[in-house]
Order: C-alpha cells, then structure tokens, then sequence
RNA sequence: GCCGCUAUCGUCUAUCGGUUAGGACAGAGGAUUUUCAAUCCUCUAGGCGGGGUUCGACUCCCCGUAGCGGCACCA
C-alpha cells in the first residue's frame, strides 16, 4: 500500500530543459529503485499560452531517447488518470470551492488593473507585492450579487498571520522555516477556471497518491502554500525534494535558453549520446557515496539505479560545464561495439533530420540546416554499406567526442571536391619541382604493388622516404594530405585499406591536376 | 525592499572534529606514436572574511560578505 509513487509533472512547452532532465532522472531513479516503485508523468497544462500542440508528443521524444520512462501517463495509462491537468478541471473546481464553503478560500474580483496598481504602490513603498485581501472581506450578499452580475473572479486561498510553517526537506537536512505572513493569498483557481500550478498540483499528487517528488530549488518559497493546501485539504503532503539549480557556465543565473541550446533535444542534436548524458547530469548536484563511488566517475543507470541516494544530493546550485560532459560523452562513445556506434549514428541522423517542435516554435536555424546537409550526406555514405561503414566507425570511434565529427573524419570520401592542405605539403617539400617528383614516385611506387595490403604500400612508403633522405614521418603525412586532404585524419593504414585503392589513385590524379 | 537557500582547486565534487584536504574535467610536462586521438605516468591548483565552541575545526554555532532563488490569474 505504501508503495513508492514518484511523479514528473513536465509542461508541453515544446522541449525540456537539460536540468528538468535531471529531475525527471532523479525521479526515475528513485521509483526504480523501491520496491514496487512506479514512476508518474503528468502534463501540467494548465497555462494554456504556453503549450504547445506537439510538445508532449516532443517530450516522450526526448525522455525516451534518454531512456527515462514512466509507468503511468498519458500514453502509458493507469488508474489515477486523467494525466492532463486541463483535462481534470473539474477536480480542481471542487475542491477550490470545498476550500471557500471551510473558510480557507475566497473568491476575489479583483481586476487585473487593480492589482497592476497595488503592485506598483507596493513597489513605491518598497513593500513586498502582496494582495491586499481587499475581497476577504466581502459580504454573502455582495458575492452572490457580483456572480449574480457575472463579474469573473478567481478564488484565493487564505494565509494565517504570523504562524510560524515548518518543512522538513531531506535535501537540505532540515526544517526550513517560514513566517505565513510572508506568504502571498495565492490565486487557486484562475478566472479561466483552470488552477494555478499551486492549487493543482496539490490536488494532484494528493489524488495520485504521490510519495516523493523531485523538483528544482526554485519551488522552495512555494513550500508554505503548499503547506497550507494540504493542510486545508486534509492530506499528507509528499516528500518534496529540492534539487539544486544549474548556473549558467559563468554562474550567472539559471542556465537559461539565451546563453546557449539548452533543451535535451539540442544535446541530442550536437551528438551526445544517452550514456554520456545521463551520466553527466546525474553529477550535477549529486555524486555516489565514497565506499562505491568509481575514481573515474564513470556511472551507467544500473548503477544509478542501485546507488542513488537522495540524502547525497547537494544543496548548493552548480555550473554547467560542457567540458566535462564532452568528456563523457568521448568515454562512453568509446565503450560502444561498432555496430551500437553505428546504430547510434542513424537514430541521431533522425533526430536531427526530422523537424521537431522546438524547430516551429524558434524556427529553423541556419545552423541546423547546415548540420542536416552534412548528416543527411554522411547517413546517406554510411547505409550503403553497413559492414563497411562499421569498420569505418570503428576506426575513429575513439576519436570521436560528438557523432558530429564523424562527419569531418570521412566527408572525403564522398566529395568530389574536398580539397587537400597544400601548405602543410609545402612545409615539407618545399621545391616545387621536387615535390612533384616524389609525388609521382609515390603514386607510382603505390601503383606498381601487387596487392593493396598495408604490409606491402607501408615498406614502399619508407623506401622512397630513404631514397629522398626524408624523414617517414614527413612523407607519410604528405600520403596523408593526398589522400584525406588533411593533415590530421584518421589512422592512415587502416583509412588507405578502407578507402581502396581505386580511391587513393583517384586522390592522386586530384592532387597532382592541381 | 522583503523572505529563503547556499559557500572546498578555474569547473564539478569527496570529507559525517584529528587526512600530507582525495577524485574527475580543464590546463602543463613526459612516455608511446607516420597525424590527431586513445592509453599510461607526473605536475600545477582549493577550505570567502571575522568571531566563538573545542585539546583540536574545511567540518559545529554566531555575525559579516557574496552568489543564487522567490515574492504572477507561469510553472
């Protein structure tokens, strides 16, 4: 019966926030976890201006791809359903009005000017905004003659004065305290006759049967509202844990859209897999216990699953550093078998080919489209032969710090333009005429070989080295410019082998018409 | 302005009063190497300030300072 009931309440606004990725992980950790545990999600809709049609279906798109998946939802089902807010309306009316017949609601019929106003006096006063409860005072009458009149109102809950509000937050390892009169008479129900976010999701994880829910940092002043709800309710209020926030790399604010992408589906999109991912966020404000903590921090959802410890999360917010996830993402691309790389490659070239909601809501860049140029080229390169195309990936993957580079170690291969890095030629053979020559002696010293093995172009490679006095190193690296057009590239033997011999001959007939 | 939370290398962090303050990322150097990586060694770098408590404080308490969050008919 008291089973373990943790709920993630995202709102469709399109896309999730990196650090509500955290959250929801964190939520996902602890429902697998406990015994028996389930994992809720439930859209919170009510602000209808900022949903967007599509972003559920966007939302699944990224949590899925994280591998963060719910018991119950809207697509999962259950029994606690509907897991719309908008569509549990009338819930929330109910117990709203419930709450005004006790006495611990109100309705208010304010105008929206009025309170403009009040707020702006406030200001001046350099008091703290706060309704003035102005219609706490009303007579029976009065309302039922301005409902009567049709005038829209919303319901207000009620704070006490100068009470005292406790809540023991397991994160922070103590009562956080409050004085009610520092606390707003919070709209409920708002004159569209949708609740705010505060009324439903009381409601909400009351009817749920929600036990824990993690939620950032910036929830912790609504904790006495939300005291005072369930009280009124009558209901046990759940473990709220508050996670620290993520800071901008420069700390400055919460790590918001305008310094950078910073929904889950533009990680996705730069090539970062869900290993890396999950293992980078899961260390932001929270790391294992000494006794099983790993020296290299490399951490699996297994292993998150058994070690995770919610009483370890950290109280103070924290910077989010791409580097490290860069990092992670290198490691964990690395731990991959060619052929998961090579899958990995495909679902992210959809993700990024496909348009999404986010690409309505802010259009699509010129970036992106310059992305989906080189994926759709490298997709197209890489299915023709999958065999080959998994001893291609296999040759860079631990080269390899987004999917995005893959791109720039193989383009070569498909362009028919893709230039070559003369100078760095130049610096080696300086004299034109010389360099024409051991050009054409490479080629043709390739040429002549029986087979196209690495043991038989490798020796002959070292021979005209010695012929011309060079240095292996250096003529290698012009074989290198020739044939990848670059100076840095992938393995040279393993790419030559790869490539053909067809396409090194081509390489050369390039460079030297040149 | 008011309320709340927080404070250890550049960054993320470990430490539940006694440690040469440990690790990871980044950075530097080296080994290896036909490039770049990867890998392996090595190094640099830290307890916000001031008071207490204590034989002893990064750790506990207070004050200060700073940062962050909140103060909506947004969540």
């Amino acid at each position: 019966m008291s089973s373990v009931r943790v709920r993630m309440a995202p709102s469709p606004t399109g896309w999730i926030h990196i650090g509500t990725a955290r959250t929801f992980l964190f939520d996902y950790l602890m429902a697998k976890q406990a015994e028996n545990g389930k994992l809720v999600m439930r859209i919170e809709d009510t602000d209808v201006k900022r949903s967007v049609k599509g972003g559920v279906e966007s939302l699944y798109q990224s949590l899925d791809f994280l591998g963060i998946t719910a018991d119950e939802g809207p697509r999962e089902g259950g029994e606690f359903g509907p897991y719309f807010q908008t569509q549990r309306e009338e819930i929330y009316k109910e117990y709203a009005l419930k709450m005004v017949e006790e006495g611990n609601a109100y309705r208010c019929f304010c105008s929206a000017e009025r309170l403009a106003q009040l707020k702006e006096e406030q200001k001046m006063m350099k008091i703290r905004p706060h309704y003035d409860g102005l219609c706490k005072t009303l007579s029976q009458e009065e309302i039922e003659k301005r409902i009567a009149a049709g005038e829209s109102y919303v319901v207000r809950m009620k704070v006490p004065e100068n009470e005292t509000i406790e809540y023991e937050e397991p994160v922070i390892g103590k009562k956080i305290s409050f004085n009610s009169s520092d606390t707003n008479e919070q709209v409920l129900l708002k004159s569209d006759g949708l609740p705010t976010y505060h009324l439903a999701v009381v409601v909400d994880d009351m009817l749920m049967n929600i036990t824990h829910a993690v939620r950032g940092s910036e929830y912790i002043p609504s904790i006495p509202k939300q005291v005072l709800l369930y009280r009124y309710l009558g209901a046990q209020m759940p473990t709220y844990l508050h996670v620290p926030l993520v800071l901008n790399p420069d700390g400055k604010g919460k790590l918001s859209k305008r310094k950078g992408n910073v929904a889950v589906i533009d990680f996705i999109r730069k090539g970062y897999i869900k290993e890396a991912i999950i293992n980078f966020v899961a260390l932001i404000g929270w790391n294992p216990a000494p006794e099983v903590a790993h020296k290299d921090e490399i951490y699996d959802v297994d292993y998150l699953i058994k070690n995770f410890d919610p009483k370890r999360i950290k109280k103070s917010a924290g910077r989010f550093e791409v580097e490290k996830l860069d990092s992670f993402n290198a490691v964990w691309i690395g731990k991959l078998t060619p052929s998961q790389l090579y899958d990995r490659v495909l679902a992210w070239a959809e993700v990024v080919l496909q348009n999404n909601v986010v690409d309505e809501i802010r259009g699509v860049t010129e970036e992106l489209e310059e992305m989906r140029t080189k994926v759709s080229e490298l997709k197209q390169y890489l299915t023709a032969d999958r065999a080959r195309a998994e001893s291609l990936l296999a040759i860079v993957q631990q080269r390899v710090k987004r999917l995005t580079d893959i791109y720039d170690w193989f383009s070569v291969l498909w362009q028919e333009d893709a230039g070559f890095d003369h100078e760095s030629v130049a610096s080696v053979l300086p004299d034109v005429e010389k360099r024409t020559e051991i050009v054409y002696n490479l080629r043709d010293a390739l040429e002549k070989l029986p087979t196209w093995e690495q043991e038989l172009w490798e020796p002959a490679v070292r021979a005209l080295a010695d012929r011309y006095n060079l240095k292996h190193g250096d003529l290698f690296m012009v074989l290198r410019v020739i044939v990848t057009g670059k100076k840095i590239s992938p393995p040279l033997r393993e790419f030559m082998v790869l490539a053909g011999r067809d396409f090194v001959g081509q390489r050369f007939e390039q460079f030297s018409s040149k």
